[in-house]
DNA sequence: CCGGTATATTCCGATTATGGAATATATAGG
DNA sequence: CCTATATATTCCATAATCGGAATATACCGG
């Protein structure tokens, strides 16, 4: 049960919805997460912090940088479900839409460089 | 995104996943459902309208009796697709199987008629 | 219309979630 | 070892959630 209200109350916030969406396109370090969502450095890895905690994402230390992605098969079993299920759900939801239209163009190179051109 | 999100919050507490557990097996009325968890009438009213503001219930009137049940086939596709898992997970849970035990014994006749017995 | 009853709502205090700013941690490069 | 940088954590103020008690509402029988 606690696993499960876990999962679910990652999943009962905007914004960490909008985080699963865009990592189920590809791979993210923190800073294109939050550049991509705009949102605060502080509040991207508080929010990645719940969905590792539910079991819905997992990262991976590259250098300086972590990378995060979708935990499919992951131990939660509720986690995995859900995952399957939200990556055919709210593909035609303006927010989704809008964030993942500029995947492309997030490069963590030209954010964390001082050029944010 | 709104929609999806309030299904979720609505699921993100034991005590409503619990509801949705017993009125997998029949419909209920609030007494015998706030008998049945153990919470007082007040917090079952409430808890009961978050499912219901999500989707996920539906009520009718009975007289005095207002009876809940499962919104299966619902206005709300997120819902829907939740209620269809929930049938299968959970069943394992101890206080999920603690309250179904007791399904059978609920009457709500014996529950409002003054001998609680 | 009146009293009784099942449920809904309101009010209030306590806990918990959330965001921003500041600070801490960890790693890469020199 | 020192600096710079990407991310994590802490601190604080605000807002949302939750439960209990009391009250309001709706419906039934007479």
């Amino acid at each position: 049960m606690e696993s499960f209200v876990k999962v679910m109350k990652a999943l009962s916030d905007p914004v960490r919805v909008k985080m699963l969406k865009m990592l189920q396109e590809k791979e993210l370090c923190v800073c294109e997460i939050y550049t991509g969502i705009e949102i605060s450095q502080s509040a991207a890895s508080k929010h990645l912090k719940t969905l590792m905690d539910a079991g819905l994402v997992k990262s991976e230390k590259q250098g300086l940088w972590v990378n995060y992605s979708l935990f499919h098969n992951g131990p939660n079993p509720f986690a995995c479900a859900i995952l399957g299920n939200l990556a055919l759900w709210l593909e035609e939801d303006e927010d989704v839409k809008k964030v993942k239209k500029q995947l492309p163009f997030l490069d963590r190179e030209k954010i964390c460089g001082k050029d944010v051109t």
